[in-house]
DNA sequence: TTGAAAGCGCTACCAA
DNA sequence: TTGGTAGCGCTTTCAA
């Protein structure tokens, strides 16, 4: 049998319209559930309907429709395939479905210029709104498309935009915890891992790290930081590397969670894992499970994509109030790898 | 300052065409790279559309173009947020790019109802081919895409439409392979934890436990079967369910991966991880730091993926050979908990 | 090489 | 309650 099929071409209103023997602006009433129809036209039109097995063409419709709208969104996450980017897509696509709306979902790579591909081509496709992770701080094309009217929401990182709402969690504070929390346990040499640098949520991670060891009152020794650590491989050689210097660290802060993960294989390489103390940033499936099981600075990913989708189809519904800035406190997890008591 | 913008409206081809000072047309043969403009001309209407910022709007040129592509996919999950799903998006997502064509993605939660509305609002966008892992056996709808000349992908699970390409792992073979796996290291009692037993991976995985049984000389004893497991806390249960009878079973065979991970929560809640033999259908992340490691069959969702979008792209190409049926092989990765012996 | 006119499938507007 | 006509932003066809 072939793969490809008898190419019928679709139905047209102006079908159903001849075989109901209705006009094509009654067809359109029934569709679009206006009211002013008679019940008996209105059968006529269903049943045609059926018969040709029509379907509407929202794209056709919305070229015409007064509001454009094409009932689709824009995602844009770092990688859809990462654990915390995925359950965020889910919750966006909850709230979307909610609103009969489909989900354009794309990963940027963290790579701006795939990012700025990304959003001209979701421009060219007309969707009504944009909830996306930027890799870069300041997008122009973005800027363009709040210009027409699109709402824009941030979720997770900030872009230099002020004029878009956001939903992020306070990731400072979560990092200066994290530290603190290390510290208390005895930890003075606190090693900092943390994924590229530039990305918002790294810096302020980063900056977490800083604060908490003042508040702390220990050092910063740089030689125990080490930023642009982009993936499971790189994070578990930066690790590896750390065990073997003399003056190693005692205590491990890991910014993300696939840096996390990465450290684990490393300690557990070495068979440091009950010696060398670890808070990760994000909570990750089986982190309850591992031995010691993981502390981590939790935070709580379905929420942040349902108050980002929430915001949105509030703009899309006509709200006009002031950018909202809402940020989201962090939980810190003790589970046992960040109460390893220095040695 | 206010979260909706000043609706500038989105310049029209038309206006650039004011603007540069040429015809409609010419602006069409410049933004689509048709052959035919002088360099002059050429010169001014890019000028025209970075003066005005132009995007062209796809949805509109798709209307009248002749093959009627949207340059964009629908792309069918049980769950986006599923670690084997989301890997698989993105593999898509990676092909798809190449192709300049952006993903609808969607949950179905393997719900045939929620997976029909999400079939129909693709088809409302006209979307130009669906890559889907069916949640039911047959969808009137699916054929109703086909018939339209829309190439459909099945990927990970397969329907009864004979008339679709797909790509599959051979889930019986892996499935019979866990169990013969089991009993050569003694066990006699294992136990089959599946998912909604409707799902053709799960009917599938299931067939390949009844005939490693039958391999291995083993009788089948239905009171070790437990079907229609949904999620991680089902399992969990399940698992402490089964632990707690008497005549318990020595080995699980669980058959998905979240079912895996509820196993292996049950199992350590009662700290009996090192007696009860595992083998989980799935590898999934951290399957090799957990205490025993985790025994797994494993498949390539990156791969799956991959085949499963350029099988689609190539239908969209024009290749109009039979209808595919990929089966890619699964590996077995023993780890060490599907080789605890019998006790 | 360039452009004018028709029309893709639909909704808005107004008239019957 | 119903339908005709115009037109959304673009590509196609054909003529200049």
């Amino acid at each position: 049998m072939s793969g490809i099929h008898l190419n019928d071409r679709e139905p047209t209103m102006r079908e159903v319209a001849a075989l109901a023997g209705v006009s094509l602006k009654t067809v359109s009433r029934v569709i679009n559930q206006e009211a002013g129809v008679s019940s008996e036209l209105n059968e006529r039109v269903q049943n045609a309907v059926r018969q040709l097995n029509y379907q509407p063409n929202t794209t056709a419709s919305n070229l015409r429709r007064a509001d454009q709208r094409t009932a689709t969104i824009g995602l844009i996450l770092d990688d859809v395939s990462n654990p915390f980017s995925s359950v965020l897509h889910r919750a966006i696509e909850d709230v979307a479905s909610q609103h009969r709306t489909l989900v354009f979902a794309g990963s940027s790579g963290d790579d701006p210029k795939r990012e700025e591909e990304l959003i001209l081509a979701l421009a060219a496709r007309r969707v009504d709104g944009l909830i996306t992770v930027p890799a870069s701080r300041a997008s122009g094309e973005l800027k363009q498309l709040q210009r027409l009217g699109k709402p824009v929401v941030f979720v997770d990182r900030l872009a230099t935009i002020h004029t878009a709402d956001s939903v992020t969690v306070d990731n400072r504070a979560g990092g200066s915890a994290a530290v603190r929390h290390l510290a208390a346990h005895g930890h003075q040499r606190i090693a900092f891992l943390g994924d590229i640098h530039d990305l918002w949520t790294a810096a302020e991670r980063y900056l977490g790290y800083v604060e908490g060891l003042a508040m702390a009152g220990l050092r910063l020794d740089p030689s125990l930081v080490r930023q642009d650590v982009r993936n499971m491989e790189t994070a578990e050689q930066a690790v590896l590397e750390l065990l073997a210097r003399e003056n190693a660290p005692s205590a491990l802060f890991t910014a993300q969670n696939l840096i996390t993960i990465g450290a684990i294989h490393a300690l557990q390489r070495m068979g440091r894992q009950h010696q060398m103390a670890l808070i990760g940033f994000d909570d990750f499936l089986l982190a309850d499970l591992l031995d010691p099981r993981v502390s981590v600075i939790a935070q709580d990913p379905a929420r942040l994509g349902r108050l980002a989708a929430e915001l949105l189809f509030a703009r899309l519904g006509g709200d006009t109030r002031p950018t909202q800035q809402i940020v989201l406190p962090t939980r810190l997890i003790a589970r046992g790898s960040g109460e390893i008591p220095i040695t």
